[in-house]
DNA sequence: CCGAGATCCCGCCAAG
DNA sequence: AACTTGGCGGGATCTC
């Protein structure tokens, strides 16, 4: 059972992600309600329950609260609690586990839930929360983790946030389909630059992750499980299973898809043929980066290329058409 | 498209 | 007792 709001909005993106998050038979694994302590409207337009504002008893018997950005100007200039919200943060459970987006994170401060723990929050507030809360150890980071409290910088780590605990609790291969059905990225990894600037929280080192880090950059050569497994120090036995830990997928077909990848992004910059192309993205044939290809992307090299090339914006979205959800097993 | 050989994947299980 | 590791078998998948 989730219960977002304390106070506020804003919960909409999140709470839609757990309320769509399924399991194999395809119940639902977070049973997502709103609930305002200020009256204030909550955001409902995700088929999750709408809760009237007041019924703050709700909170009582949530096993997770999530608690959205805040401009109540107590909350946030004063560091302490008005008595709508310092009454709801009564009713949570103690064991709940509880997680703020953006400047949620005051909502926890005040509550005096946060001395000497690791949070974080939109980085324009980050200054303001250790001013007001001097005992709060404020980290730009995407999002944090301190025991059940779990804090992020706004509303697109907090989607993090939320992929990361399904992945908790319900593993990596149910988080990653959750994230494939709400179009985001499912995990952090290392092949993506633009989050290898951004300090990620420090959750226990992914132990294959150097392997995907020197893979990514080494798609063009042949690669095995084996010199996977060599470069993580583990036997092949080991690294495949915490590789589907951390990756939900296989290292096989998770290449597969790395080389996919690569092979888009040549086949949209260059004007190599296809079977360079191939060659290049690591693939042992043409013949194989075509079945590849096509079962990822949905169409075949040269058609893509095509397509992106008749795509009014240089840097647009896939032009060819995902035809939505591939049986899978 | 076929078929042989290589490689991958994962349940199983003994060992630590 | 509970947990992790890593070798093995052999069906699945890939490659040529």
């Amino acid at each position: 059972l989730l219960v977002p709001p304390v106070v506020g909005f804003d919960v909409a993106a999140p709470g839609s992600l757990l309320s769509n998050a399924l399991d194999d038979h395809g119940n639902r694994l977070y049973d997502v309600k709103f609930c305002t302590a200020r009256g204030e409207p909550a955001l409902t337009t995700l088929g999750a329950e709408l809760v009237p504002h007041g019924d703050a008893r709700l909170l009582a018997t949530a096993d997770t609260v999530i608690i959205p950005g805040t401009h109540n100007p107590d909350v946030r200039r004063l560091g302490s609690l008005d008595e709508p919200t310092r009454h709801a943060m009564t009713q949570i459970r103690a064991d709940a586990r509880l997680i703020s987006i953006c400047t949620g994170v005051f909502v926890l401060a005040a509550a005096g839930l946060l001395a000497e723990a690791a949070a974080t929050t939109h980085w324009s507030a980050l200054d303001d929360l250790q001013r007001l809360h001097p005992s709060v150890i404020a980290k730009r980071a995407l999002y944090t983790e301190h025991g059940r409290i779990s804090t992020s910088a706004g509303l697109g780590a907090a989607i993090d946030l939320c992929l990361h605990i399904i992945r908790q609790d319900h593993g990596a291969q149910t988080a990653n389909r959750v994230a494939r059905f709400a179009a985001v990225q499912g995990w952090r990894s290392g092949d993506q630059p633009q989050f290898a600037e951004t300090p990620l929280p420090e959750e226990g080192v992914q132990s294959t992750a150097i392997a995907r880090d020197w893979a990514v950059t080494h798609l063009g050569e042949p690669i095995t499980v084996a010199v996977l497994a060599a470069i993580s120090r583990q036997s092949v036995r080991t690294f495949s299973r915490r590789f589907r830990e951390e990756t939900g997928s296989t290292p096989h077909v998770w290449l597969s898809q790395q080389r996919v990848r690569l092979a888009q992004r040549i086949l949209e910059t260059t004007d190599l043929s296809v079977d360079e192309v191939a060659h290049r993205s690591g693939f042992s044939s043409p013949t194989s980066m075509r079945v590849r290809f096509r079962a990822i992307v949905g169409t075949s090299p040269g058609a893509y290329r095509q397509a992106f090339s008749k795509s009014d914006s240089p840097h647009g979205r896939n032009p060819s058409p995902h035809d939505g959800v591939r049986s899978m097993g």
